[in-house]
DNA sequence: ACTGAAAATAAATCGCA
DNA sequence: TGCGATTTATTTTCAGT
């Protein structure tokens, strides 16, 4: 018998690494001690615990998505003929499978689904509702607004 | 006379980086470059390349939005009183200063916008609501879509 | 828990093919 | 564009407070 699995929760000091990873995540351990004003042992004590506690998922490089996907994001409703485990199942796969579709959420009430897809223009978005989303069983209804400009975009919440 | 900038744009093997350290945004230089096939050299000089064409545009740590901004997602159609530069301005100006607010779109059309919200509850959002949004100059009409669970979410485009 | 120093790794730079 | 070697910086580990 050893420990009481201390599940303390971030501190103030681990707030503040989560800002500073959050906004550069490749930045040196030596200079995030730096910031945060502790030497390196147990600043990277820390990260270590706050990635395992979960609370850093991972680190990713941002990519221009203007640039690589497309310009156009449409918000797309998805409603399904029925909710049954099959249905569902199969939609959440193919969708994850499409490189268009950058989120998904399963909305409450009528039980159906806000995508958000880009692509490059009018054109792909017509290419992805014919040949992927109309394609997909289970789908019975669509409707999409466009989006031309991305305000703002925020990778992970602020602290 | 030297160069006539040679805007190449990203070839394969620099494809193949992007998607990588999409991936895993802290991998090592020696250990990417092995990946790709290449020494260090022109694998670090490629990823300068991308990082200074705009291709890749930072690396973040990927915080648990659900632990700590809050589970339910909410999907904010706002309208705007008007289009003019002083309202459009404001509104934007403070959305972008609410931790709450995860994403921002404008949208075509009605020229109005769309919003993710992160909160921890319901009554988390009618706090937002009352204490935010509302008191936002130029603010019409809102019209709200809860969901409740993230399907998908990528942080970057699939290449 | 934190510090500081030593040992092991990794990143940046340079001359060259 | 690419390679390999050198220099410089960073990360990791460990003994001490």
């Amino acid at each position: 018998m050893v420990n009481f699995t201390n599940e303390a929760g971030p501190d103030k000091t681990d707030r503040k690494i989560m800002q500073l990873l959050a906004r550069d995540g490749r930045m040196a351990w030596s200079e995030l001690a730096e910031k945060i004003g502790l030497s390196l042992t147990p600043t990277l004590r820390r990260v270590r615990q706050l990635e395992e506690g979960g609370y850093i998922k991972g680190y990713v490089a941002q990519l221009d998505e203007g640039r690589l996907a497309g310009k156009v994001s449409v918000f797309v409703a998805v409603t399904l003929v029925n909710q049954s485990e099959e249905v569902i199942q199969r939609f959440e796969e193919q969708i994850a499978l499409s490189p268009e579709v950058m989120s998904c959420f399963l909305m409450t009430g009528d039980a159906d689904y806000t995508l958000r897809v880009v692509v490059p223009d009018l054109d792909g978005y017509q290419h992805f509702l014919t040949r992927t989303l109309t394609r997909i069983p289970g789908v019975a209804h669509i409707k999409s607004s466009i989006a031309l400009k991305q305000v703002l975009m925020r990778p992970s919440p602020l602290l």
